[in-house]
DNA sequence: ACCTGAACACCGTTCAAGT
DNA sequence: ACCTGAACACCGTTCAAGT
């Protein structure tokens, strides 16, 4: 006699992430996890292939996520002003979802960390606007430069690691701003 | 009859450096940093406050030497060439004491994170650079820009986060000529 | 004064037993 | 086929008991 489905993947992955926004990586339990859904934590199994599937699993899906809000943010063509714009929806994204944002440049175990493909199409729009504003052949350079400013920014931003006193807001404009000045600028 | 003291802070927090380093936050256990001092796991509370009084003892000691480092890194007096010297040092000392200074910047519990004063004085060697790169009423912009940069790109490398191939040393020595040339260039 | 074993409330994970 | 309780090896932390 075939018991029931209680849940699903789906379900998990579901609870798993909303668990981990307001209880950080630490309160992610199983057990939290496996009550949520309606289950005892042993059952899980059954879907996932223990906490540090369960982890990649919900780092997938929210690098999944900020790859459509970067596409979404490029829409003018103009690269300069596409870059902003997903400077922008970046910041928006990780304020929106901080501890699934974290999770996709953390330095995780082995085994845990987000689908390399996934992390490469999310490089791929911010790539093809920095060939556009550097010198084409810097452009993976540029783009490396605009990626690790913005994730820099956003993960002192949420560490709490910017303790003087100031507008981050217009921080946040003033650094997009120079940085792209610096690429555009013909280098000797 | 009182016991003899078999432990110390200062060896309690030097263990707890180096399983840190060996074997990253979560290997970082109260029973392994006992073993190492040669005491029972009870006892370190006779010293310190519990596994988060550890963590954050630990992230103060990298903060200060961190600090130092860059201190020294700060010699010739210019400016620009003093933040290109700071840039270095602090991957240097990250590439040397990788998950120490990833504690600096991750987000973790309230009352596990470094002393608020020592982040600041750490910042600032680099504002008093960036205040003459660039227009001195945006320093504290301009430092919060290469910070963010900074931290950001050894941050990703440190978490393999940089997938496409490249050279990485390239990449750095090239982001932190072009942020610093966007700084130094006349805003309109 | 410091150290210790025992205990408690949690974890993740495995597995035999139920339906 | 899926779910469960029991069990195991770990945690951090508290505390009474030893010296």
């Amino acid at each position: 006699m075939p018991a029931p489905s209680k849940t699903s993947v789906d379900a998990i992955v579901d609870a798993g992430r909303h668990i981990l926004e307001a209880d950080g990586l630490d309160g992610l339990t199983l057990q939290a996890v496996a009550e949520a859904v309606g289950v005892r934590a042993p059952s899980l199994y059954k879907r996932i292939d223990g906490r540090g599937d369960l982890v990649r699993r919900i780092s997938n899906e929210v690098a999944a996520e900020l790859g459509a809000t970067l596409e979404d943010a490029a829409r003018t063509g103009d690269p300069h002003a596409d870059l902003i714009a997903m400077a922008h929806a970046v910041r928006t994204f990780a304020h929106q979802h901080p501890r699934g944002y974290a999770l996709l440049f953390a330095p995780l175990p082995e085994g845990w960390r987000v689908d390399p493909t996934l992390n490469a199409q999310l490089s791929a729009t911010i790539l093809r606007a920095a060939g556009e504003v550097a010198p084409r052949a810097d452009a993976l350079k540029a783009a490396r430069t605009v990626v690790a400013w913005l994730n820099g920014f956003v993960s002192m931003e949420q560490a709490a690691a910017f303790r003087l006193s100031g507008d981050l807001d217009e921080a946040f404009d003033y650094g997009i701003d120079r940085i792209l000045a610096g690429l555009e600028q013909q280098s000797d």
